[in-house]
RNA sequence: GGCCCCAUGGUCAAGCGGUUAAGACAUCGCCCUUUCACGGCGGUAACUCGGGUUCGAGUCCCGAUGGGGUCACCA
Protein backbone atom coordinates (compact mmCIF):
# COMPACT_ATOMS: atom_id res chain seq x y z
CA UNK A 1 0.00 0.00 0.00
CA UNK A 2 1.55 2.93 -1.28
CA UNK A 3 2.05 6.08 1.47
CA UNK A 4 -0.84 8.37 1.25
CA UNK A 5 0.85 11.92 0.68
CA UNK A 6 -1.77 15.14 1.07
CA UNK A 7 -0.86 18.53 0.78
CA UNK A 8 -2.18 22.16 1.87
CA UNK A 9 -1.08 24.79 -1.17
CA UNK A 10 -1.75 28.00 -0.65
CA UNK A 11 -1.17 30.84 -2.00
CA UNK A 12 0.20 33.67 -0.02
CA UNK A 13 -2.02 36.49 -0.72
CA UNK A 14 -3.01 37.58 2.59
CA UNK A 15 -4.84 36.00 5.58
CA UNK A 16 -5.68 32.59 6.38
CA UNK A 17 -9.97 32.03 6.06
CA UNK A 18 -11.78 29.84 7.43
CA UNK A 19 -12.28 28.03 4.23
CA UNK A 20 -8.61 27.71 3.82
CA UNK A 21 -7.57 26.61 6.80
CA UNK A 22 -10.81 23.72 6.72
CA UNK A 23 -8.91 22.90 3.27
CA UNK A 24 -5.89 22.32 5.14
CA UNK A 25 -7.31 20.63 8.03
CA UNK A 26 -8.90 17.56 6.36
CA UNK A 27 -5.93 16.98 4.43
CA UNK A 28 -4.06 16.89 7.48
CA UNK A 29 -6.71 14.68 9.24
CA UNK A 30 -7.00 12.66 5.73
CA UNK A 31 -3.02 12.42 6.10
CA UNK A 32 -2.91 11.15 9.40
CA UNK A 33 -5.67 8.66 10.01
CA UNK A 34 -3.91 6.78 6.95
CA UNK A 35 -0.36 7.47 8.96
CA UNK A 36 0.41 9.36 5.66
CA UNK A 37 2.47 12.76 5.47
CA UNK A 38 1.10 15.88 5.04
CA UNK A 39 3.03 18.90 2.78
CA UNK A 40 2.96 22.39 2.90
CA UNK A 41 3.62 23.89 -0.72
CA UNK A 42 3.28 27.68 -1.51
CA UNK A 43 1.62 28.46 -4.42
CA UNK A 44 3.34 31.93 -5.11
CA UNK A 45 3.98 31.86 -9.10
CA UNK A 46 1.64 35.08 -9.57
CA UNK A 47 4.22 37.82 -7.94
CA UNK A 48 1.37 40.69 -8.44
CA UNK A 49 -0.57 38.75 -6.19
CA UNK A 50 1.87 38.71 -3.24
CA UNK A 51 1.59 40.30 0.55
CA UNK A 52 4.10 40.99 2.40
CA UNK A 53 3.92 39.03 5.61
CA UNK A 54 1.19 36.68 4.02
CA UNK A 55 3.95 33.86 4.19
CA UNK A 56 4.61 34.01 7.51
CA UNK A 57 0.79 33.83 8.39
CA UNK A 58 0.63 30.67 6.86
CA UNK A 59 3.26 29.37 8.95
CA UNK A 60 1.76 31.25 12.57
CA UNK A 61 -1.93 29.53 11.61
CA UNK A 62 -1.00 26.20 10.97
CA UNK A 63 1.06 26.00 13.38
CA UNK A 64 -1.37 28.12 16.19
CA UNK A 65 -4.11 25.80 15.18
CA UNK A 66 -2.15 22.25 15.63
CA UNK A 67 -1.59 21.16 12.01
CA UNK A 68 1.85 20.36 11.36
CA UNK A 69 3.25 19.43 8.30
CA UNK A 70 6.02 17.29 7.68
CA UNK A 71 7.28 18.82 4.97
CA UNK A 72 7.49 22.47 3.72
CA UNK A 73 9.36 25.60 2.69
CA UNK A 74 10.21 26.29 6.39
CA UNK A 75 11.05 22.79 7.52
CA UNK A 76 12.53 21.23 4.31
CA UNK A 77 11.87 17.65 2.93
CA UNK A 78 12.95 15.40 0.42
CA UNK A 79 11.00 16.74 -2.35
CA UNK A 80 12.19 20.75 -2.22
CA UNK A 81 11.93 23.48 -2.88
CA UNK A 82 8.43 23.77 -1.69
CA UNK A 83 7.96 27.13 -2.93
CA UNK A 84 6.83 27.61 -6.62
CA UNK A 85 8.95 30.69 -7.72
CA UNK A 86 11.92 28.52 -6.99
CA UNK A 87 10.71 25.87 -9.20
CA UNK A 88 10.76 27.71 -12.12
CA UNK A 89 13.19 25.69 -13.96
CA UNK A 90 11.43 22.55 -13.29
CA UNK A 91 8.31 23.75 -14.62
CA UNK A 92 10.18 24.92 -18.14
CA UNK A 93 11.56 21.59 -18.46
CA UNK A 94 7.95 19.81 -17.88
CA UNK A 95 6.63 22.14 -20.16
CA UNK A 96 8.78 21.45 -22.98
CA UNK A 97 8.59 17.81 -22.62
CA UNK A 98 4.95 18.24 -22.78
CA UNK A 99 5.35 20.49 -26.19
CA UNK A 100 7.47 17.47 -27.43
CA UNK A 101 4.97 14.97 -26.20
CA UNK A 102 1.78 16.63 -28.26
CA UNK A 103 0.29 17.82 -25.02
CA UNK A 104 1.35 21.48 -25.68
CA UNK A 105 2.25 24.44 -28.13
CA UNK A 106 4.40 27.21 -28.27
CA UNK A 107 2.02 30.26 -28.69
CA UNK A 108 3.31 33.66 -30.10
CA UNK A 109 -0.18 35.66 -30.25
CA UNK A 110 -0.15 38.60 -28.25
CA UNK A 111 -3.00 40.58 -26.07
CA UNK A 112 -4.49 42.51 -29.51
CA UNK A 113 -5.03 39.18 -31.30
CA UNK A 114 -6.12 37.49 -28.52
CA UNK A 115 -8.38 40.37 -27.27
CA UNK A 116 -9.85 39.85 -31.22
CA UNK A 117 -11.02 36.29 -30.93
CA UNK A 118 -13.55 37.29 -27.52
CA UNK A 119 -17.23 39.05 -28.55
CA UNK A 120 -18.78 41.65 -27.03
CA UNK A 121 -19.24 40.14 -23.56
CA UNK A 122 -16.06 38.91 -23.50
CA UNK A 123 -16.40 35.49 -24.13
CA UNK A 124 -14.55 33.73 -26.67
CA UNK A 125 -11.71 30.80 -27.00
CA UNK A 126 -8.27 30.16 -28.17
CA UNK A 127 -8.54 29.05 -31.65
CA UNK A 128 -5.48 26.76 -31.46
CA UNK A 129 -4.04 29.27 -33.76
CA UNK A 130 -0.36 28.53 -33.14
CA UNK A 131 -1.00 24.71 -33.08
CA UNK A 132 -0.86 25.26 -36.94
CA UNK A 133 2.44 26.80 -36.69
CA UNK A 134 5.46 24.78 -38.50
CA UNK A 135 8.87 23.70 -36.69
CA UNK A 136 10.80 26.32 -38.35
CA UNK A 137 8.39 29.27 -37.55
CA UNK A 138 8.00 27.95 -34.03
CA UNK A 139 12.48 27.69 -34.32
CA UNK A 140 12.77 30.91 -35.97
CA UNK A 141 10.26 32.70 -33.50
CA UNK A 142 11.79 31.68 -30.33
CA UNK A 143 15.78 32.20 -31.64
CA UNK A 144 14.38 36.15 -32.40
CA UNK A 145 13.16 36.47 -29.18
CA UNK A 146 9.39 36.64 -29.67
CA UNK A 147 7.68 36.73 -26.22
CA UNK A 148 5.96 33.29 -25.89
CA UNK A 149 3.80 30.86 -23.65
CA UNK A 150 3.20 27.77 -23.70
CA UNK A 151 -0.31 26.58 -24.26
CA UNK A 152 -2.19 23.12 -23.01
CA UNK A 153 -3.82 21.75 -26.74
CA UNK A 154 -6.70 19.93 -25.22
CA UNK A 155 -8.44 17.62 -27.79
CA UNK A 156 -11.24 18.93 -29.76
CA UNK A 157 -13.96 16.63 -29.51
CA UNK A 158 -14.66 14.11 -26.63
CA UNK A 159 -14.50 14.23 -23.08
CA UNK A 160 -13.04 13.33 -19.67
CA UNK A 161 -13.95 12.64 -16.40
CA UNK A 162 -12.90 11.32 -13.13
CA UNK A 163 -14.40 10.24 -10.01
CA UNK A 164 -14.18 12.07 -7.25
CA UNK A 165 -14.29 10.50 -4.10
CA UNK A 166 -16.68 13.54 -3.02
CA UNK A 167 -18.64 13.98 -5.65
CA UNK A 168 -18.56 10.91 -7.53
CA UNK A 169 -18.42 10.48 -11.70
CA UNK A 170 -17.68 14.22 -12.96
CA UNK A 171 -17.30 14.56 -16.74
CA UNK A 172 -16.39 17.46 -19.15
CA UNK A 173 -16.67 17.33 -22.17
CA UNK A 174 -13.32 18.70 -24.30
CA UNK A 175 -15.07 21.22 -26.06
CA UNK A 176 -16.20 23.22 -22.99
CA UNK A 177 -11.91 23.22 -22.31
CA UNK A 178 -10.24 25.91 -23.67
CA UNK A 179 -6.22 26.33 -24.38
CA UNK A 180 -5.16 27.15 -21.28
CA UNK A 181 -2.02 29.10 -20.80
CA UNK A 182 0.31 26.71 -18.68
CA UNK A 183 3.63 28.46 -18.47
CA UNK A 184 3.11 32.59 -18.74
CA UNK A 185 5.38 35.04 -21.29
CA UNK A 186 7.17 35.51 -17.73
CA UNK A 187 8.34 32.10 -17.33
CA UNK A 188 6.06 31.26 -14.50
CA UNK A 189 3.94 28.71 -14.35
CA UNK A 190 0.33 29.00 -13.97
CA UNK A 191 -2.11 27.52 -11.28
CA UNK A 192 -2.75 24.88 -13.75
CA UNK A 193 0.38 23.61 -15.06
CA UNK A 194 2.29 23.99 -11.45
CA UNK A 195 -0.10 22.41 -9.48
CA UNK A 196 0.24 18.96 -12.03
CA UNK A 197 4.05 19.23 -11.89
CA UNK A 198 4.09 19.33 -8.26
CA UNK A 199 1.79 17.05 -7.29
CA UNK A 200 3.27 14.63 -9.43
CA UNK A 201 6.96 15.08 -8.84
CA UNK A 202 6.00 15.82 -4.53
CA UNK A 203 4.14 12.33 -4.62
CA UNK A 204 1.19 13.94 -3.78
CA UNK A 205 -1.34 10.69 -3.98
CA UNK A 206 -4.47 12.48 -2.57
CA UNK A 207 -5.20 15.86 -4.02
CA UNK A 208 -7.69 18.00 -1.54
CA UNK A 209 -9.04 21.29 -2.20
CA UNK A 210 -11.67 23.29 -3.02
CA UNK A 211 -14.92 22.42 -5.58
CA UNK A 212 -14.02 25.27 -7.78
CA UNK A 213 -11.66 22.86 -9.26
CA UNK A 214 -14.20 20.44 -9.74
CA UNK A 215 -14.60 21.43 -13.74
CA UNK A 216 -11.00 22.44 -14.02
CA UNK A 217 -9.66 18.63 -13.10
CA UNK A 218 -10.15 16.92 -16.51
CA UNK A 219 -7.73 18.94 -18.07
CA UNK A 220 -5.22 18.16 -15.64
CA UNK A 221 -5.89 14.67 -15.83
CA UNK A 222 -4.72 14.94 -19.83
CA UNK A 223 -1.64 16.47 -19.02
CA UNK A 224 -1.37 13.65 -16.10
CA UNK A 225 -1.96 11.02 -19.01
CA UNK A 226 0.10 13.40 -21.46
CA UNK A 227 3.27 12.60 -19.24
CA UNK A 228 2.29 9.09 -18.64
CA UNK A 229 1.73 9.78 -14.66
CA UNK A 230 -0.57 8.31 -12.57
CA UNK A 231 -3.58 10.53 -11.58
CA UNK A 232 -3.79 11.37 -7.58
CA UNK A 233 -7.21 10.60 -6.16
CA UNK A 234 -9.20 13.76 -5.83
CA UNK A 235 -11.17 14.89 -2.95
CA UNK A 236 -13.10 18.21 -3.80
CA UNK A 237 -14.59 19.97 -1.06
CA UNK A 238 -17.72 22.07 -1.24
CA UNK A 239 -17.29 25.81 -0.11
CA UNK A 240 -18.28 27.28 3.18
CA UNK A 241 -20.78 30.20 3.01
CA UNK A 242 -21.41 33.40 5.30
CA UNK A 243 -24.77 32.76 3.53
CA UNK A 244 -26.67 31.12 1.54
CA UNK A 245 -25.36 33.18 -1.30
CA UNK A 246 -21.98 34.73 -0.20
CA UNK A 247 -18.85 32.49 -0.06
CA UNK A 248 -16.87 33.23 3.50
CA UNK A 249 -14.22 35.38 2.33
CA UNK A 250 -11.53 38.23 3.70
CA UNK A 251 -12.88 40.37 1.20
CA UNK A 252 -16.01 40.35 2.49
CA UNK A 253 -14.83 41.54 5.67
CA UNK A 254 -15.48 37.95 7.40
CA UNK A 255 -13.86 36.84 10.01
CA UNK A 256 -10.47 35.38 9.63
CA UNK A 257 -9.01 32.10 11.98
CA UNK A 258 -6.86 34.92 13.62
CA UNK A 259 -9.54 37.69 13.48
CA UNK A 260 -11.81 34.86 15.64
CA UNK A 261 -8.87 34.39 18.17
CA UNK A 262 -8.52 37.44 19.14
CA UNK A 263 -12.04 38.00 19.61
CA UNK A 264 -11.26 34.78 22.42
CA UNK A 265 -13.00 31.87 20.53
CA UNK A 266 -11.40 29.03 21.98
CA UNK A 267 -8.57 27.78 18.99
CA UNK A 268 -9.72 24.04 19.80
CA UNK A 269 -13.07 25.09 19.51
CA UNK A 270 -12.69 26.86 16.06
CA UNK A 271 -10.74 24.09 14.66
CA UNK A 272 -12.90 21.27 16.09
CA UNK A 273 -16.21 23.96 14.73
CA UNK A 274 -14.49 24.11 11.06
CA UNK A 275 -14.32 20.56 11.43
CA UNK A 276 -17.87 19.81 11.51
CA UNK A 277 -18.49 22.14 8.43
CA UNK A 278 -18.71 19.76 5.30
CA UNK A 279 -17.78 16.62 7.36
CA UNK A 280 -19.69 14.60 10.27
CA UNK A 281 -18.26 11.85 12.35
CA UNK A 282 -19.89 8.29 12.49
CA UNK A 283 -20.86 8.71 15.96
CA UNK A 284 -22.91 11.32 17.37
CA UNK A 285 -19.95 13.46 19.39
CA UNK A 286 -19.23 16.88 17.84
CA UNK A 287 -16.36 17.73 20.47
CA UNK A 288 -13.59 16.18 19.19
CA UNK A 289 -10.04 17.84 20.33
CA UNK A 290 -7.45 17.62 17.20
CA UNK A 291 -6.39 13.87 18.61
CA UNK A 292 -9.98 12.64 18.55
CA UNK A 293 -10.34 13.96 15.04
CA UNK A 294 -7.36 12.55 13.62
CA UNK A 295 -8.45 9.34 15.05
CA UNK A 296 -12.31 9.12 13.89
CA UNK A 297 -11.65 11.19 10.38
CA UNK A 298 -12.79 9.50 7.34
CA UNK A 299 -13.50 10.45 3.87
CA UNK A 300 -17.12 9.08 3.86
CA UNK A 301 -18.14 11.84 6.34
CA UNK A 302 -17.22 14.72 3.98
CA UNK A 303 -20.34 16.39 2.52
CA UNK A 304 -21.14 17.73 -1.15
CA UNK A 305 -23.44 20.26 -0.08
CA UNK A 306 -22.00 23.97 0.77
CA UNK A 307 -22.08 24.81 4.49
CA UNK A 308 -23.06 28.03 5.76
CA UNK A 309 -20.21 29.17 9.07
CA UNK A 310 -22.98 29.48 12.02
CA UNK A 311 -21.19 31.41 14.66
CA UNK A 312 -24.09 30.76 17.58
CA UNK A 313 -22.51 27.02 17.43
CA UNK A 314 -19.03 28.32 17.61
CA UNK A 315 -19.43 30.53 20.41
CA UNK A 316 -21.24 27.32 22.09
CA UNK A 317 -18.60 24.44 21.42
CA UNK A 318 -15.97 27.71 22.27
CA UNK A 319 -17.94 27.67 25.68
CA UNK A 320 -17.66 24.19 26.13
CA UNK A 321 -14.16 24.12 26.23
CA UNK A 322 -14.00 27.20 28.55
CA UNK A 323 -16.14 25.80 30.66
CA UNK A 324 -13.96 22.04 30.76
CA UNK A 325 -10.57 23.95 31.06
CA UNK A 326 -8.25 24.16 34.26
CA UNK A 327 -8.51 27.91 36.31
CA UNK A 328 -5.15 28.12 35.74
CA UNK A 329 -5.54 27.24 31.62
CA UNK A 330 -8.71 29.97 31.93
CA UNK A 331 -6.59 32.36 33.51
CA UNK A 332 -4.01 32.60 30.88
CA UNK A 333 -6.35 32.87 28.16
CA UNK A 334 -8.28 35.27 29.66
CA UNK A 335 -5.95 37.86 31.43
CA UNK A 336 -5.70 39.68 27.90
CA UNK A 337 -9.19 40.66 28.19
CA UNK A 338 -10.33 40.65 31.84
CA UNK A 339 -7.44 43.70 30.91
CA UNK A 340 -9.78 45.66 29.48
CA UNK A 341 -12.37 46.01 31.60
CA UNK A 342 -12.79 49.00 33.83
CA UNK A 343 -12.65 46.78 36.85
CA UNK A 344 -8.99 45.48 35.98
CA UNK A 345 -6.86 46.17 38.89
CA UNK A 346 -9.52 47.32 41.43
CA UNK A 347 -10.26 43.71 42.63
CA UNK A 348 -9.06 40.13 43.07
CA UNK A 349 -8.38 38.90 39.22
CA UNK A 350 -9.03 35.17 40.49
CA UNK A 351 -11.95 35.94 42.31
CA UNK A 352 -13.36 37.76 39.14
CA UNK A 353 -12.20 35.40 37.14
CA UNK A 354 -13.96 32.68 38.63
CA UNK A 355 -17.04 34.41 38.32
CA UNK A 356 -16.65 34.57 34.64
CA UNK A 357 -15.22 31.47 33.77
CA UNK A 358 -18.72 29.02 33.35
CA UNK A 359 -20.87 32.36 32.09
CA UNK A 360 -18.57 33.43 29.02
CA UNK A 361 -18.39 32.07 25.34
CA UNK A 362 -15.84 34.20 24.36
CA UNK A 363 -13.36 35.86 26.15
CA UNK A 364 -14.48 39.40 24.45
CA UNK A 365 -17.28 38.82 26.52
CA UNK A 366 -15.48 39.71 29.86
CA UNK A 367 -15.39 43.32 30.10
CA UNK A 368 -19.11 43.44 29.62
CA UNK A 369 -19.73 40.77 32.38
CA UNK A 370 -18.16 43.01 35.29
CA UNK A 371 -18.18 46.35 34.14
CA UNK A 372 -21.42 46.81 36.18
CA UNK A 373 -18.41 47.02 39.43
CA UNK A 374 -17.23 50.57 37.99
CA UNK A 375 -20.41 51.39 36.13
CA UNK A 376 -23.32 52.19 38.17
CA UNK A 377 -26.53 54.23 36.44
CA UNK A 378 -29.72 54.91 36.93
CA UNK A 379 -31.67 52.22 37.79
CA UNK A 380 -35.09 51.04 35.74
CA UNK A 381 -37.72 50.23 38.31
CA UNK A 382 -39.15 47.73 35.86
CA UNK A 383 -35.83 45.45 37.15
CA UNK A 384 -36.88 45.19 40.52
CA UNK A 385 -39.92 43.20 39.15
CA UNK A 386 -39.23 39.40 39.06
CA UNK A 387 -42.59 37.23 38.55
CA UNK A 388 -40.89 34.09 40.08
CA UNK A 389 -39.06 35.94 43.31
CA UNK A 390 -42.67 38.05 43.53
CA UNK A 391 -40.68 41.23 43.74
CA UNK A 392 -41.24 44.72 42.06
CA UNK A 393 -40.53 48.39 43.19
CA UNK A 394 -42.88 48.49 46.00
CA UNK A 395 -41.19 45.66 47.70
CA UNK A 396 -37.31 47.35 46.94
CA UNK A 397 -38.89 50.22 48.94
CA UNK A 398 -39.21 47.95 52.09
CA UNK A 399 -35.76 45.81 51.01
CA UNK A 400 -33.27 48.41 50.48
CA UNK A 401 -33.90 50.32 53.48
CA UNK A 402 -33.88 48.04 55.94
CA UNK A 403 -30.78 45.97 54.05
CA UNK A 404 -28.46 48.74 54.08
CA UNK A 405 -28.94 48.55 57.64
CA UNK A 406 -28.38 44.75 58.13
CA UNK A 407 -24.92 45.44 55.97
CA UNK A 408 -24.31 48.07 57.89
CA UNK A 409 -23.29 46.59 61.06
CA UNK A 410 -21.90 43.27 59.58
CA UNK A 411 -18.40 43.32 60.86
CA UNK A 412 -17.30 40.13 58.13
CA UNK A 413 -18.00 41.86 54.45
CA UNK A 414 -17.86 38.26 52.63
CA UNK A 415 -19.90 36.03 50.61
CA UNK A 416 -21.16 33.89 53.58
CA UNK A 417 -22.14 36.44 56.49
CA UNK A 418 -23.44 38.55 54.22
CA UNK A 419 -25.78 35.88 52.67
CA UNK A 420 -26.43 35.05 55.97
CA UNK A 421 -27.82 38.89 57.24
CA UNK A 422 -29.79 39.06 54.02
CA UNK A 423 -31.57 35.56 54.81
CA UNK A 424 -32.13 36.82 58.01
CA UNK A 425 -33.47 39.86 57.07
CA UNK A 426 -36.33 38.49 54.94
CA UNK A 427 -37.18 35.95 57.91
CA UNK A 428 -37.52 39.25 60.09
CA UNK A 429 -39.56 41.30 57.06
CA UNK A 430 -41.74 37.70 56.55
CA UNK A 431 -40.51 37.96 52.48
CA UNK A 432 -39.33 35.17 50.37
CA UNK A 433 -35.46 34.90 50.54
CA UNK A 434 -35.48 35.51 46.84
CA UNK A 435 -37.35 39.22 46.66
CA UNK A 436 -34.40 40.23 48.99
CA UNK A 437 -32.27 38.98 47.55
CA UNK A 438 -33.39 39.79 44.02
CA UNK A 439 -33.73 43.59 45.05
CA UNK A 440 -30.33 44.02 46.87
CA UNK A 441 -28.93 42.29 43.96
CA UNK A 442 -30.58 45.16 41.26
CA UNK A 443 -29.88 47.63 43.60
CA UNK A 444 -26.55 47.21 43.92
CA UNK A 445 -25.51 46.42 40.42
CA UNK A 446 -28.08 48.32 38.14
CA UNK A 447 -28.13 45.40 36.07
CA UNK A 448 -30.62 42.23 35.25
CA UNK A 449 -27.71 39.94 34.53
CA UNK A 450 -24.86 39.94 36.61
CA UNK A 451 -22.20 36.99 37.05
CA UNK A 452 -23.36 35.81 40.65
CA UNK A 453 -25.69 36.76 43.46
CA UNK A 454 -26.86 39.10 45.66
CA UNK A 455 -24.22 38.31 48.47
CA UNK A 456 -21.42 37.54 46.28
CA UNK A 457 -21.72 41.13 44.30
CA UNK A 458 -22.03 42.90 47.89
CA UNK A 459 -18.40 41.23 48.64
CA UNK A 460 -16.76 42.10 45.19
CA UNK A 461 -18.15 45.85 45.70
CA UNK A 462 -17.35 45.88 49.20
CA UNK A 463 -19.13 47.63 52.15
CA UNK A 464 -18.57 51.22 51.73
CA UNK A 465 -19.80 51.16 47.80
CA UNK A 466 -22.53 48.75 48.49
CA UNK A 467 -24.03 51.34 51.27
CA UNK A 468 -23.74 54.45 48.64
CA UNK A 469 -25.46 52.16 46.12
CA UNK A 470 -28.22 50.92 48.48
CA UNK A 471 -28.89 54.53 49.43
CA UNK A 472 -28.69 56.11 46.13
CA UNK A 473 -31.28 53.48 44.95
CA UNK A 474 -33.55 53.90 47.56
CA UNK A 475 -33.48 57.64 47.08
CA UNK A 476 -34.16 56.66 43.22
CA UNK A 477 -37.10 54.75 44.12
CA UNK A 478 -38.47 57.22 46.29
CA UNK A 479 -38.79 60.40 43.99
C1' G B 1 -25.36 32.81 -21.35
C1' G B 2 -22.51 27.64 -22.18
C1' C B 3 -20.66 23.85 -19.15
C1' C B 4 -20.01 21.37 -14.23
C1' C B 5 -21.98 20.60 -9.43
C1' C B 6 -25.52 20.84 -5.36
C1' A B 7 -30.70 20.54 -2.87
C1' U B 8 -33.44 16.95 4.65
C1' G B 9 -35.89 21.86 10.26
C1' G B 10 -33.44 28.88 11.04
C1' U B 11 -28.06 26.56 10.97
C1' C B 12 -24.69 22.08 10.97
C1' A B 13 -26.22 17.37 9.79
C1' A B 14 -27.64 11.42 10.08
C1' G B 15 -30.12 8.67 6.49
C1' C B 16 -27.52 5.22 1.34
C1' G B 17 -35.63 1.41 -1.11
C1' G B 18 -39.53 -0.26 4.04
C1' U B 19 -37.33 4.62 10.17
C1' U B 20 -42.56 7.22 14.82
C1' A B 21 -37.03 11.03 9.39
C1' A B 22 -31.41 10.58 14.38
C1' G B 23 -28.25 14.04 16.91
C1' A B 24 -26.08 19.07 17.74
C1' C B 25 -26.57 24.62 17.76
C1' A B 26 -30.29 28.24 18.01
C1' U B 27 -35.29 28.98 19.85
C1' C B 28 -39.42 28.07 23.44
C1' G B 29 -41.17 25.87 28.13
C1' C B 30 -40.35 23.37 32.81
C1' C B 31 -37.03 21.84 36.85
C1' C B 32 -32.70 23.15 39.79
C1' U B 33 -31.39 27.96 41.89
C1' U B 34 -29.84 33.73 45.56
C1' U B 35 -29.56 36.72 39.79
C1' C B 36 -27.11 35.19 35.39
C1' A B 37 -24.92 31.01 33.74
C1' C B 38 -24.04 25.78 34.18
C1' G B 39 -26.80 21.31 34.53
C1' G B 40 -31.35 18.16 33.86
C1' C B 41 -36.05 17.30 31.27
C1' G B 42 -39.36 18.41 27.42
C1' G B 43 -41.62 21.23 23.09
C1' U B 44 -41.86 23.83 18.16
C1' A B 45 -39.47 22.94 13.58
C1' A B 46 -37.35 19.51 7.62
C1' C B 47 -37.19 15.68 3.03
C1' U B 48 -37.99 22.43 -3.05
C1' C B 49 -41.73 21.09 -6.85
C1' G B 50 -43.55 17.78 -10.87
C1' G B 51 -43.29 13.31 -13.37
C1' G B 52 -41.66 8.35 -13.58
C1' U B 53 -39.34 3.18 -11.75
C1' U B 54 -41.11 0.04 -7.62
C1' C B 55 -45.65 -3.69 -3.78
C1' G B 56 -43.14 0.48 -1.42
C1' A B 57 -39.00 6.61 -2.62
C1' G B 58 -36.02 11.56 1.51
C1' U B 59 -33.24 7.54 -0.66
C1' C B 60 -33.08 5.41 -7.92
C1' C B 61 -34.22 7.99 -13.04
C1' C B 62 -35.98 12.38 -15.86
C1' G B 63 -37.58 17.42 -15.85
C1' A B 64 -38.53 22.11 -13.57
C1' U B 65 -37.17 25.58 -9.86
C1' G B 66 -33.59 27.52 -6.70
C1' G B 67 -28.48 27.93 -5.38
C1' G B 68 -23.17 27.51 -6.02
C1' G B 69 -18.86 26.99 -9.18
C1' U B 70 -16.36 27.80 -13.78
C1' C B 71 -15.45 29.95 -18.49
C1' A B 72 -7.73 34.74 -17.02
C1' C B 73 -0.51 34.99 -18.99
C1' C B 74 -5.43 34.37 -10.59
C1' A B 75 -4.95 30.58 -7.77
Amino acid sequence: MKEVRTRFAPSPTGYMHIGNLRTALYGYLYAKSQGGKFILRLEDTDSRRYVEGAVQIIYDTLKDAGIVYDEGPDIGGNYGPYIQSERAAIYKEYAEKLVELGGAYYCFCDKERIDSLKDENGVGRYDKHCLHLSKEEIAEKLASGVPYVIRQNVPEEGSGSYDDLVYGHVSVDFKDIEDGVLLKSDGMPTYNFANVVDDHLMGITHVIRGSEYLSSTPKYNLMYDAFGWERPVYIHLPPIMKNAHEKLSKRNGDASYQDLVAKGYIKEAIVNYIALLGWSPKSNQEKMTLRELEEHFSLAGLNKSPSIFDEPKLRWLSGEYIREMSFEQFKSLALPFLQKSKAYGKYEEDKLLHLVQSRVDVLEDIPSKIDFLEEYGPIDSALYFNKKMKSDAEIAKTVLPAAAKALENLSEFENAPIYQALVALAQELGMKNGQVLWCVRIALTARENTPGGASEMAELLGKERCLSRLAAAEQALSV
